[in-house]
RNA sequence: GGGGUCGUAGCGUAGCGGUUUAACGCGCAUGCCUGUCACGCAUGAGAUCGCGGGUUCAAAUCCCGUCGACCCCGCCA
């Protein structure tokens, strides 16, 4: 009994077929029942008449195999249906589900659909935003690939932190201590003088008590770096490229998932608009009344109203924020010769929301040395970094994504959480 | 870390201007129903009203504490 998936069942009228798959919604009606069949693949209807005792042991979420003869039928939703001969039951639902995943509507809190991850996660809405979230993160290899970047995986144990501060997450490492990654940033600036380009996908930690809609303890940190650039306008330039080919596989991959958010797949513009920080506040002062000017970042509000004035203006959902302060971005960051106490560095805004930050590295060993006196950070600490500066570095920069966060914004998703298989946050821990 | 809101059956909510058997929808159980796709109809089970204390003749309802959640802000992806 070789098994067919419910989205080949079209091509099998007329002949039997065994699939398999979770009982997703049963509708008895006396002499007839109608059984809604789940696999990965998609749903559907299987009719019993005449002995319905086949569905006697059924319930919603039973693992079953059926067998069942594939065939033309107008009055199923999706056209054909199968006339079920044969039920082996794999797997028995012990307690009936906590959630209702068959209903049209979510009806149910987050902290709920949190609590029962598990279950909710069959949602076919919910498991929408992960089948999304993974081509997201695909497609990001894949773009990076074609411009050959290479993939890298670094520690995410480490001894010090990037950004350095009170936001890191202390563990126990034998008999050191040791901290989780906030971000690859020192790897993968080393990496550049190995690959020139690289990236990498992975986990990282921020130890910060923030809980708020758009915050993560433990976030996915879409990462590249790379190597003999002219200025931060290169990297840019690469995340628009970027940008451009993931909503254009989207719309080809995931139009299906789409649906369940009514959300357009965004269209991201041939160049991405962008402003100094400095310009975007005058903006909001001008346009929006706010009194920003002199402040080293843009608040949520702030971050919202620019995205509107890109969206008036340019008829962009993105917008990119540049120039921001020297003494407010990490040691690391390249000041801009032409416009001292500013740097080369970015945010990239999306729907109201930062979903990137990026911008051109300190390449020199001295600039480190002096910036580091400069801030009274100890090199010591940081000798394996700075050992690759010793030897040869090129001009270069890079950026990370926060997967999360494209992902709610283009899905109009309300909290992070909801873009997280298992969020963590400053009270979750489980599941 | 600061500010605000909220905890009532498995889920989503009503009741909070004091006295009832704590209500409604979904789900669940039983029965009826051969074209449902939010199936329908009938009957039923299921709640020490987050927890602890207080005020009162009387507390889901008022007060205090506590635990938990949500939202906003700082910080950030």
């Amino acid at each position: 009994m070789e098994r067919a998936l419910i989205n080949q069942a079209v091509n099998f009228i007329n002949q039997e077929i065994w699939v398999w798959g979770w009982i997703h919604k049963i509708r008895k009606l006396g002499g007839i029942v109608f059984i809604i069949l789940r696999d990965y693949s998609g749903f559907i209807q299987g009719v019993i008449e005449n002995q319905t005792d086949l569905s006697e042991e059924l319930s919603i979420g039973t693992v079953v195999k059926l067998k069942g003869e594939v065939v033309k039928e107008e009055r199923a939703v999706q056209g054909i249906e199968l006339k079920i001969k044969e039920i082996k039951i794999q797997s028995r639902v012990v307690e009936d589900y906590p959630l209702q995943i068959n209903k049209k509507k979510i009806s149910a809190n987050l902290d709920t659909l949190l609590d029962y991850r598990s279950v909710s996660l069959r949602y076919p809405q919910i498991s929408a935003i992960f089948k999304i979230q993974a081509q997201i993160a695909k497609l990001f290899r894949e773009y990076l690939i074609t411009q050959n970047f290479t993939e890298i995986f670094t520690p995410k144990i480490v001894c010090a932190g990037a950004e350095g501060g009170s936001n890191i997450f202390k563990v126990e490492y034998f008999d050191k201590t040791a901290y989780l990654a906030q971000s690859p940033q020192f790897y993968k600036q080393i990496m550049v003088g190995v690959f020139e380009r690289v990236f990498e996908v992975g986990s990282v930690f921020r130890a910060e008590q923030h809980n708020t809609a758009r915050h993560l303890n433990e976030y996915v940190s879409l990462d590249y770096e790379m190597g003999f650039i002219e200025n931060h306008l290169d990297i840019m330039r690469l995340e628009n490229n970027l940008l451009i080919y993931m909503l254009k596989e989207l719309k080809k991959t995931s139009q299906e998932e789409f649906k369940f958010f009514e959300m357009e797949i965004p269209f991201v513009p041939e160049e991405i608009p962008h402003l100094k920080l400095r310009e975007a506040q005058s903006i909001l002062e001008k346009n929006y009344h706010k009194t920003c000017l002199g402040e080293p970042d843009l608040d949520p509000e702030d971050e919202r109203l620019i995205c509107q004035y890109s969206k008036e203006k340019y008829n962009s959902e993105f917008i990119f924020i540049t120039h921001f302060p020297s003494d407010k971005r990490p040691f690391y960051t390249m000041d801009d010769s032409e416009d001292p106490g500013y740097t080369k560095s970015f945010d990239l805004l999306f729907r109201g929301l930062e979903i990137t930050t990026g911008g051109q590295r300190i390449n020199r060993y001295e600039d480190y040395l002096t910036k580091m006196k400069k801030l009274r950070m100890n090199p010591d600490n940081f000798n394996f970094y700075l050992e690759a500066f010793k030897y040869g570095m090129p001009p270069h920069g890079g950026l990370a994504i926060g997967l999360e966060r494209i992902t709610a914004r283009m899905l109009g998703l309300a909290n992070i959480r909801e873009a997280s298989l298992f969020p963590r946050d400053i009270n979750r821990l489980i599941p």
